[in-house]
RNA sequence: GGGCCUGUAGCUCAGUCAGGUAGAGCGUCGGACUUUUAAUCCGAUGGUCGCGGGUUCGAACCCCGUCAGGCCCGCCA
């Protein structure tokens, strides 16, 4: 069974109504790793609608966390908003200062400012979760319930923290941590609580009260997830190992909701998506590659099969280079097979039909829309790969491939996959073992690797090549000529243009490229070749 | 110190929850296609399932131990 299904099977258990939350903090650029957060979620509402349950996906946003440093890409002036919420302070501009016109006319924040390409990346990845703003779930006293029964009983919490967690908190910890005199959530010592106020100094001698049922403050974050699960009756979310380990915030947090009195969602722990040989991703060093990056390279149900087909406590290494050539392929193998007539099969043993259920799930979870039916290119990713770098134009590709019989004519899937091919090959991912070069001087090992009946083609080749049309067609003659004049057979000849031309053994077909290559390069080539051997 | 994950074919990984003859893709090698879009098709190759014990008629799978790698335990998906 599919690892969405298990949940959902799980949620099945618990009643009909279901709400799957996933939730990131806004502070950076969002990245890969954080698509797989929503993607989980994502799956496992699919999954559980399947089942025929009444499920909602949200998206918690986490912009009533404070800003915890100055961020590389952030101007030294984002100091004075170190401890500020996210939600409540402007945007970087493309300087990294900040935004202050838009933020006083548009309301436009830090969070918002990082949050809008990510959700412009989730839509067209077909993921749509209703947005919960955590600042305003605060400020519209929706964990009031929650912050009171911690505020009356502090000890309680401490208990849970303390035994749970292994850690000390400090003596004069609170479960409540107020704004101070300039918006901050840091430094502030708590001087009374009489509800609904906390009273409170902060680090410049100013005092105030904070009201918890105003968002004037929040809750400290092992609070304020369970809080969440309450008021927006989670019962499901999936969430990264850092919050799965032993004495984690979710341990805690199991707790801290029976203690506001609800139940913690089905859980569901998470390893990160890393780059491949470069580490775990960070938006603080830099080390990312963006959600909407990768879908320029890669087309959306592509990148979805990369978790679809990964159980959750799997590791994945994200690579934009042979790695999605594979990944692309195995896309295009899933969405040629007949899984129905699969199973019809009953000599299958419970391992292969569990392998082809788990395939079809799979498969099923890539698809950008829901329901969709996967449509089976029949041009592999590397086929199309070649044929975008062979031909300059769109159509010159559509013409060859109805040649060849693999279309009947350009799909959308296919021309929509051939704009993100382009833009792949055209990035730095694109693998250089894919790359078709035309050498620009002999290549001495691989003439060396010929064997005298094939050296006896190339001054042939070369002459031919002064005198050819320059056309795919005019080239192909050339090659012909010149066997005929060798005596030899094009298998010979070709071996021969490889050697001089790629300085391989086969290759593509050579004509169509070297038609797109300059004459005279072509033809100095040629006769350096020529010249090498006699 | 506490905990989690991983270890299966040259590579990437399924298979472990419900024990029942070791799987897939890629790669490699060979062949076909009588001249090739690294194509396609067919075939072959390939594993003491990290190691040691235990339970069992039977263990990659369950239990105990052990080694190795990665990671988490202030914040992070």
């Amino acid at each position: 069974m599919h690892w969405s299904d298990v949940i959902a099977e799980r949620l099945a258990q618990g009643g009909n109504d279901h709400i799957i939350a996933t939730g990131i903090t806004p502070s950076g650029e969002f990245h890969i790793g954080h698509l797989r957060e929503i993607l989980t979620g994502d799956m496992i509402t699919r999954a559980a609608q399947r089942a025929g349950l009444n499920a909602e996906l949200v998206f918690v946003v986490d912009n009533a966390d404070p800003l915890r440093k100055v961020y590389p890409f952030l101007d030294a002036s984002y100091e004075e908003f170190i401890g500020h919420q996210l939600g409540a302070i402007p945007a970087p501009d493309k300087d990294g200062k900040p935004d202050w016109e838009r933020f006083e006319n548009e309301g436009w924040s830090y969070g918002d400012h990082f949050l809008a390409p990510f959700l412009e990346a989730l839509k067209q990845i077909g993921v749509e979760p209703r947005l919960i703003p955590n600042l305003t779930s605060y400020r519209e006293g929706n964990f009031a319930s929650s912050a009171k029964k911690a505020c009356d009983d502090p000890g309680a919490i401490r208990e849970i923290i303390e035994r749970v967690s292994g850690r000390e908190l400090p003596k004069d910890w609170f479960p409540w941590q107020p704004l101070d005199s300039k918006g901050s959530l840091d430094g502030l010592t708590i001087t009374g609580y009489e509800y609904p106020f906390v009273m409170w100094t902060d680090q410049y001698g100013e005092s105030g009260q904070s009201d918890i049922t105003k968002g004037e403050g929040k809750l400290p974050w092992r609070l304020d997830w369970p809080a969440k699960w309450g008021f927006n009756n989670i019962t499901c979310e999936p969430f990264g190992k850092d919050h799965g380990a032993a004495g984690g915030s979710f341990a805690t947090g199991v707790e801290i909701a029976a203690f506001f009195g609800h139940e913690p969602p089905q859980s569901l722990v998470y390893e990160w998506i890393s780059l491949r040989g470069k580490g775990a991703m960070s938006s603080s060093t830099g080390n990312t590659v963006g959600p909407i990056e990768a879908l320029r390279l890669v087309p959306p149900e592509i990148l979805r099969l990369l978790i679809a087909n990964s159980k959750p406590n799997k590791a994945i290494e994200f690579d934009t280079g042979m790695g999605l050539v594979n990944l692309a392929d195995e896309y295009e193998r899933l969405s040629s097979r007949d899984f129905a007539e699969e199973l019809s099969s009953d000599e299958l043993s419970r391992r292969q039909r569990v392998q082809i259920e788990d395939a079809q799930a799979a498969l099923r979870l890539s698809m950008v829309s829901a329901g969709e039916q996967a449509e089976a290119t029949s041009v592999s990713f590397r086929h199309l790969a070649l044929l975008a770098q062979i031909k300059p134009n769109d159509d010159g590709i559509w013409s060859s491939l109805k040649e060849s019989g693999a279309i009947s004519g350009p799909s959308s899937v296919l021309s929509d996959r051939l704009t993100r091919m382009r833009a792949w090959i055209e990035s730095k991912h694109f693998p250089e073992e894919m790359r078709i070069v035309i050498l620009n001087q002999p290549d001495e090992e691989a003439l060396s690797g010929l064997d005298d009946e094939q050296r006896k083609v190339i001054p042939h080749i070369a002459a031919e090549m002064e005198s050819a049309e320059w056309t795919a067609e005019g080239i192909t003659q050339a090659f012909k000529n010149a066997a005929l004049h060798a005596e030899a057979p094009m298998r010979t000849m070709y071996r021969a243009c490889y050697a001089m031309f790629m300085g391989s053994e086969r290759g593509p077909r050579l004509a169509p490229i070297l038609a797109n290559c300059i004459r005279e390069d072509v033809c100095m080539l040629a006769r350096a070749c020529s010249a090498r051997l006699s």
